[in-house]
Formats: C-alpha cells, structure tokens, sequence
DNA sequence: AATTCCTTCAACCGCGAAGAA
DNA sequence: GTTCTTCGCGGTTGAAGGAAT
C-alpha cells in the first residue's frame, strides 16, 4: 500500500521506515548528549535524516531506558482493562498507570490480545457488558435520550442568555456574537442549566435499581462506567462541548458543579463515592492523599467530570427528598484522582466488580 | 515445497491543543 | 487577536513471520 507522504520527508528527503541499529545510537548519542527538549531540531544534532517526530516515537516507544518490553503480565491484562473500562481508548492515560509500558505498546496488546479475549468470553469490547445484553441496550438508549434532552435544553437555555445579552448591550455589535447556529454547528454551547447530569442521574438511578434486585452479585455497572469515561458527563456521542467564558449567570445557582475545574484540584481533601452492599453509591470516604505525584492530573478530564458529578448528585437526592441512603456524603472540592484510579484498579470498591480477563 | 491466510507490532498519518512569534 | 510551529495523541497501516492449506 502507498501511504501519501507527510509534510516534510518529501520535500527534505527525510527517511521513513524501520530504524537500523546506527540509527538508534545516534539518537540515543544525541539524547543523552543534548536531551530531547526539542524534538524539531533534534535530527539535525544527531545527524539523522528523520523528522523530529518519527525520532520522539522511536524514543518513546522503543529507546527509552525505562521501558519494560516483554509479555504482559496478569496484573497487566486486568489493569488494562479495569482502565479501558473507566476510560475508553485514553492509552496515554492508561499507559501513566503502568508506567513501564508505552502507550503504543498498551494499545497493540489491547487490539491483539485483550479485545479478543474480552470478545470470546461473551463481553462487548467497547462497552464493557456481556454482548447482546438486550438491558444493555435499553440502557443505552435511555441513556442517549437523556443526553439529547439535556443538549436540547442546554441550546434553548443558551439561545435565551444570547437574547438577552444582545438587548443588554447595545454596544456589542452583532458580528463579535457567534450566531447560535454556528455555535450549534461548531460544536461550542456553554453549560446551561440545570445541568445534564442531573438527566443522566435519572437514568442512572433507574441503572441501579434495576441490578440492586440481584444482591448475591453486586456490579458496578456500565453506566457508571459510561459517565466516568465522559468528559463532563456528556456521553461518548455528544456533540456539544463548552467554553470556559461562559456568563456566570448561566451557570447554576446553589450547585458547585461548575465550580469544580482543572484549577480548583488539590490533593489535599479528597471525595470518593462508596457503595453499600447492594451496589448503591451511599457516602464518601477519605483517602489519604498520594505522596509526590510528579504526573500532572490536568488532562484527566473523566476524574474532573467524577468529582464535578458528586456534588450535583448530592443535591439531586436532597432536592427530591430522596433516602439518606442515597445521598452521596458530602461534597469537596480538592480531589485526589489518582489514589481513587488507584483504588479503582486495586479493586475498589470492595463492593463491585470490574470485568476481568 | 509453495502458496495463502492470519497475527503481531513498529511506525506512520492526520488532527487538535498548546505555546510562541 | 491572529498565524505559525511544535508536540502529543489515537487510529491505522503494512512488513515480517508464523500457521494453515
């Protein structure tokens, strides 16, 4: 098969393919000679006809002193999946929790190994269910209708706030605000309210209490999985994402959902649901903050959306009276993600099952 | 032994995000 | 504020080698 060349290798007469071994001397020479703070001029240093970009993936994924190369391990193969659960295809994500392995690495073991594993024991790959789980479905769809109502409202609630903006300053000329269309087809909408968690809540609830009936076997279910592998609980199939200057009297009043951000992280206090016997998320627990986490937790937006979720939760039960029980303890906004993805794949919480290989 | 099919994984590509100019 | 450059990510490809016919 011919691949269309990239930008560069034509032009420059760049070399593509397998790297032979002097190749790899002289990148990893120039490595340790200058560091690989620019990857862009980096060839040039080292003396190789490559672009910078083939030399930071054949470092990364190959070169590095620090890579444990060989067959994965159990442990392996069930944290892959635990994450995969939680996660999705985040590999880079993933691969920060096994730090010896590569992103690349992770992902090729997945789509040979673990995906077919996962396949031949009855289980959905993607979603992580048993396959032709009819309740499955219906939990997608009333998933994907809750989502659609919630964007729906989001557009209407947010077609409102642009009227009014437009009323209340006569001095902003039409052309600096985006047409609600345009902002509908380029995907930018701000959070309006009440937010959409609390649609997925509904569904979420009528999730639990449909699996809580089989106590012998409680399950973290899909669901909950689904809303973690979300960024800010929209679904995997979302259309809509946000910015951040949105008006803050469009964000919801007596919720600190929208309070909770990248910036407003620390691992100071931390948040965590527990569920009871029956698989029902009833309270919070500490956990003791990690130690030094040198990786940034920034770019793990799923555990923003899980702490910004909470909360809300919180005062979804409160509002509509709901049992003790269900409440989700009290809220915080320092978070500690990684001991909970610790927790997680360590096989927290104690009452629910992860699908394992 | 020759051929075809299948599996694996290193490497490439395009895209979006972030930062610099 | 805009454009350009660089980096990092996830999806995909294709060469190589093994298995099956």
């Amino acid at each position: 098969m011919v691949k269309s060349s990239s930008c560069c290798e034509e032009k420059l007469g760049l070399k593509k393919g397998p790297w032979t071994p002097e190749e790899d001397q002289k990148l990893v020479s120039s490595i340790q000679l200058h560091g690989h703070r620019s990857w862009s001029s980096l060839p040039a240093k080292a003396g190789l006809r490559r672009c910078g970009k083939s030399c930071r993936l054949r470092w990364i994924n190959y070169l590095r002193p620090d890579i444990k190369r060989g067959n994965f391990s159990l442990r392996e193969d069930q944290t892959i999946v635990q994450l995969h659960a939680l996660l999705g295809n985040r590999w880079s994500v993933i691969a920060r929790h096994l730090p010896q392995r590569t992103d690349n690495e992770i992902k090729n073991h997945w789509n040979t190994h673990l995906k077919k594993g996962l396949i031949r024991k009855g289980i959905n790959p993607t979603t992580h269910k048993p396959l032709n789980d009819a309740a499955n479905l219906i939990h997608m769809a009333q998933w994907e209708t809750a989502r659609l109502e919630a964007e729906a409202r989001q557009v209407k609630e947010y077609s409102k706030l642009q009227l009014q903006n437009q009323l209340g300053s006569s001095s902003s000329s039409s052309s600096s605000q985006p047409s609600l269309t345009r902002l509908v087809l380029n995907k930018i909408a701000p959070r309006s309210l009440p937010p959409a968690c609390l649609d997925v809540l509904k569904v979420w609830q009528n999730s639990w209490s449909s699996t809580s009936a089989d106590h012998s076997t409680p399950k973290m279910h899909s669901m909950y999985a689904m809303m973690l592998a979300t960024d800010d609980l929209e679904s995997p199939a979302s259309t809509l994402s946000f910015p951040d200057n949105v008006p803050s009297n469009s964000k919801c009043p007596n919720s600190n959902f929208w309070l909770m951000n990248k910036s407003s992280l620390s691992s100071t206090t931390t948040i965590t649901p527990v569920s009871n016997d029956n698989g029902i998320m009833e309270g919070a627990r500490n956990v003791e903050p990690c130690g030094n986490k040198e990786q940034s937790r920034g770019d793990d937006d799923i555990m923003v959306a899980m702490g910004a979720l909470f909360p809300s939760v919180r005062q979804y039960y409160e509002a509509n009276e709901m049992s003790p029980q269900q409440n989700l303890g009290e809220s915080s906004i320092g978070v500690d993600w990684e001991a909970i993805l610790d927790d997680l794949v360590n096989g927290w919480p104690q009452s629910t099952a992860f699908p394992v290989v």
